[in-house]
DNA sequence: ATTTTAGTTGAGAATGAGTCGCAATTAAAA
DNA sequence: TTTTAATTGCGACTCATTCTCAACTAAAAT
């Protein structure tokens, strides 16, 4: 069965790294929920569990999970890159709400094929693509 | 007639502050070329055609072009925050080689169209958008 | 099981983009 | 002109991220 653990584990191997309590406290806490996550938010959840693992190791290991595909930069907000888990996860985009900060995901299907078609056009090969729509949400935008 | 340079005073008129010779060279320069250009090339443009100015006047004019929509972040890459005038451009998103930096701009008028219906079923009121699409462009695919 | 090897960690120093405080300067209103 | 309030450049400062290095440890080799 392939789990996020077994793709960290074999991404490290191929890399000639090593799996350390260290590495494994981090991955499990960048599942243990679903929402967006900076690395600031990430440290003091580890502190909030026990975990005393340095920032340091905390910067050299989220590249490590983005090139095992488990997660992702997701988007920037006020100078903060924010993180979301992707293993297990579709693909999606983000509405960004500039008063209350709420994050809104969506996908749309239509979307995803009018970029592939406009990649083609240019003879360009995606890797990945990031659409970020800032603005006010619902609530937001009687009190704007 | 709407000029650039009427559309930043007024702005500047309307937050009571003043056009300083340094404020109109960074406005020219910015317009100088119609490539996207980060804070050290401005600087180094700047410099290169006998304007001394500081860093921090540019780090703090480049947020008054910002408001006046003159200038938009275009985009981040390496850590680098790329901008664009928009005045007497249209909207357009960008593909971005991660090979060799080459920059492709489009504009798919049913995607905006498309991104509105998505704000309009969250009841969003968008007021800005970034589609940024990363990955090998044509002559990149090659040599991959 | 023990040894060996090479990668890992945490602490703090270093870096670098961006911001800030301030004294001298200046745009522009009076 | 004079007066007022904003502006500038400089260097100090901040804060996120990276780096250095000595002590440590996972995992391969024996
Ligand atoms: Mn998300
Ligand atoms: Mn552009
Ligand atoms: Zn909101
Ligand atoms: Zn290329």
């Amino acid at each position: 069965m392939i789990t996020k653990e077994s793709i960290f584990e074999s991404h490290l191997k191929t890399k000639g790294l090593k799996l350390t309590p260290q590495r494994k406290a981090i991955l499990e806490e960048v599942f243990a929920s679903h929402e967006h996550f900076d690395i600031e938010e990430l440290f003091a959840n580890l502190r909030n569990k026990g975990k005393r693992i340095s920032r340091a190791t905390i910067y050299r290991t989220l590249p490590l999970l983005v090139e095992s595909n488990l997660i992702k930069e997701a988007f920037r907000y006020q100078d903060k890159v924010s993180y979301e888990h992707i293993f297990g996860h579709g693909h999606h985009d983000h509405l960004l709400c500039i008063k209350c900060g709420r994050i809104i995901e969506f996908m749309d299907e239509k979307i995803e094929e009018l970029q592939e078609a406009v990649c083609k056009k240019y003879g360009f090969k995606p890797t990945e693509h990031r659409l970020g729509i800032k603005g006010y949400c619902k609530k937001c935008i009687s009190h704007e």
